[in-house]
DNA sequence: TAGCTCATGTAACTAGTTACATGATTTG
DNA sequence: CAAATCATGTAACTAGTTACATGAGCTA
């Protein structure tokens, strides 16, 4: 067991703890809802599930059918529902946006001080390279404007970067602000 | 030959095209420049330049040293220099942002009117995905401040989503404006 | 009757990561 | 003297993709 990454594995916790269901079901609920950004094929998920099942993070309940194939409905057992809840209070250093996104969709199932405290360590390290990206293009491209070829293709790169961890950083924000809200109301 | 993502391939045709170099310093490149998106271990670009040499798009030059290891300088050959024209021409459907910083800075390698083209075909793309999106938000989540626990977190998803999608037609869209002017300016 | 949905999987392959190994030179 | 830089690689592993296979029921 690596324990390193997992994305897939935590991406499963978080919908099966939602409902459970079948790795078919899985493979269209990551075509949907969470996969606006993420998506598996059932192939990789029916690898997956069957890994998990070994390692006793979720149970199968076999479910006979007329006319089909059986029904294998999987659910979260305990030792998943504490890997999960580990996961979501630890840091994920390289988050992108779809692994924040099962972090959102997962904090019921965790601490939601710890996914409000994970939200704000990335919404600080997006601010950080922001800054950085912005005195790179005042440094090396003082005048826009004038650019062509090369320095111009570069200059664009750095604002699709610009623009990226300004989408990352306000989006992270609003996140915040809404947390902060629910969970004023919750108290 | 699958011929089929080879992404890291077309990025290291257009950095190698940019100037020669060694494996090594190909992996430092990766970690600035272009790297504001990318990312390549030394390892996978040994493994990667050796299956392009044996296809023959790069050729090495062996550069004796004293005191540390030969060098291996690569250059882009002329099979190399096609591929990378034919790659840079057609659409990459599925293209991050990544994807598109390799085609902007490859686009002096191949025809500047196809590298718009395909900028284009993306910045269409991002803009129907942003409308699909908003209208999920209308039809979904016509009241997002009274919103709490679940509902509340797949909706600031969904904002993510609206807000990458945001970032990238307006990034796209500045691109399409400056290729614009860089061409008038060659005519 | 052709194609989609439900429901499972295997096999082969491609891409990428992590750990390990070597060894001189330069910098703090 | 320790750590970083230059410069190469192998081996083992993890993750993900593509192609193939089966087969009933339902829909146009």
């Amino acid at each position: 067991m690596t324990l390193s990454g997992m994305a897939l594995e935590h991406a499963i916790l978080v919908s099966l703890s939602e409902r459970s269901g079948t790795g078919y079901e899985l493979a269209r609920r990551f075509e949907r809802s969470i996969g606006l950004f993420w998506s598996a094929s059932h192939q990789q998920i029916y690898r997956v599930l069957k890994r998990m099942e070994e390692a006793g993070q979720v149970a199968v309940n076999v479910v006979a059918q007329d006319g089909r194939p059986d029904k294998k409905v999987y659910t979260v057992s305990a030792p998943g529902r504490a890997e999960l809840r580990r996961w979501l209070a630890e840091p994920s250093p390289q988050a992108g946006v779809q692994e924040l996104a099962v972090k959102l969709r997962g904090a019921l199932f965790g601490d939601p001080a710890a996914a409000a405290a994970e939200m704000a360590r990335h919404r600080d390290a997006h601010a950080e390279r922001l800054e950085l990206y912005r005195q790179i293009e005042k440094r090396d491209f003082p005048a826009p404007d004038r650019l062509r070829g090369r320095p111009l293709h570069q200059y664009l790169v750095l604002r699709g970067g610009i623009r990226m961890e300004e989408g990352q950083v306000e989006w992270l924000e609003e996140i915040l602000a809404a947390l902060h809200d629910d969970g004023k109301d919750a108290r």
